[in-house]
DNA sequence: AAGTGGTCTAGACCACCTT
DNA sequence: AGGTGGTCTAGACCACTTA
């Protein structure tokens, strides 16, 4: 294993591997993460996997069973119902908060994220779309410098990746996209929180609804 | 160690000891988790150890900084300011979903717990305080079966636990409480979502104003 | 009863701090 | 350089599954 990035132990290297192997599909929803594959593919003994796995359920994205070591969470509609319901709570309150407060150069950089996403969404690559979606809503929360609340929603949105990649967009919601986001940042330019909050409430309903839509579609053809 | 609770293997337990140690303030914010003690401790070697101790970073509980293994979070003022953020996000959110919807058996369960919190008032076991006002304000987010909010917020009460025991609550505070409780109750009683989320804002507000009132004359002093 | 795979122990190794 | 304490390896042990 390399030593790419800032982290100094192996513990720390592998749990960064595991949990991007999960967010990009490579270790799929209940999946059982087997000490002895996960030795063999970072090339180290069980003792930092371990260390790695047990802190990546503290996170929420694997389940450990007694006995039984680990696998990837299942994401069901009831947990994507209750992560969007909080992301819900979340947004409409602090991008209400924020509408007072933004800085000019923090609205740049909503600007620039709105473009990059713009841009993507002429591309098919469901993967970038969602990341750069993500980085739309992460800045919102930074903007407030509640790292707790972001740190909370980028570990959902990490979770959610998979099956948001897998499942995609319908057609109409990809055209929608970034005319919700220019709406809620022209919301927040012009200091109106209410509006703001109110659209980036409907604007995740409509993520939702989509979703729950195409997961619906998919296993019924399956 | 015993074989108390339902927890089959050493690290759960060993996890489940060392969170409540931290939330009863046996290991203060900052306190360096040694894994000698820890071995001596619990009676279990390095291994179980570490595996509790790395969830319980991926909880938030403690903090690995790396070859100088783990200690408590400290919780300083700006943390504290992001938790209630969340709180009065979530829960002004949830309480209004609530209103809607709530059953005559939830209710009791609420009306139950004021009563229970209103007798704790009356004597000064802070701990007791806190965790009656903790299931009040638990058992609105349970109601409306969003588990992984309820988590969330169940792991921020245990976090600032000890700071609210130790420094406790001004002798206004504890008379208004209950009456808050019962103010949002009512609200929630009579289905009117919106008062009750205006009440439980204010009411965050005012336990946060408080508690910050409290540290900060603690520290003069100290 | 054998096989699989998770859990735990003992001890080596190594990073960092102190002298 | 020595000491402290965290990290990692090898292997024993044990729970659970399948035959």
């Amino acid at each position: 294993m390399s030593n790419y990035g800032l982290n100094h132990t192996n513990y720390e290297r592998v749990r960064d591997f595991i949990r991007s192997d999960i967010a990009t599909g490579v270790y799929p929803p209940g999946h059982r993460l087997k000490l002895s594959e996960l030795e063999k593919r970072y090339g180290v003994s069980a003792a930092p996997i371990r260390d790695a796995l047990q802190q990546l359920q503290g996170e929420g994205f694997i389940v450990f069973l007694p006995n039984r070591g680990a696998s990837v969470r299942q994401i069901d509609r009831d947990f994507l119902w209750q992560v969007y319901e909080i992301r819900k709570a979340v947004e409409t309150y602090f991008v209400r908060e924020l509408a007072d407060r933004i800085t000019p150069k923090e609205l740049d950089s909503l600007r620039k994220a709105l473009t990059r996403h713009e841009r993507a969404l002429a591309k098919t690559n469901e993967g970038l779309i969602h990341d750069l979606d993500a980085e739309f809503h992460g800045l919102i929360i930074t903007a407030t410098k509640n790292t707790e609340a972001a740190a909370i929603l980028g570990r959902h949105y990490t979770m959610i990746r998979p099956m948001r990649v897998r499942f995609g967009r319908s057609a109409e919601r990809r055209q929608q996209l970034p005319r919700e986001h220019l709406a809620i940042l022209s919301a927040i330019e012009a200091r109106d929180g209410a509006s703001a909050s109110q659209l980036i409430s409907q604007h995740i309903d409509l993520a939702f609804e989509d979703l729950a839509k195409m997961v619906l579609s998919a296993n019924s053809i399956s």
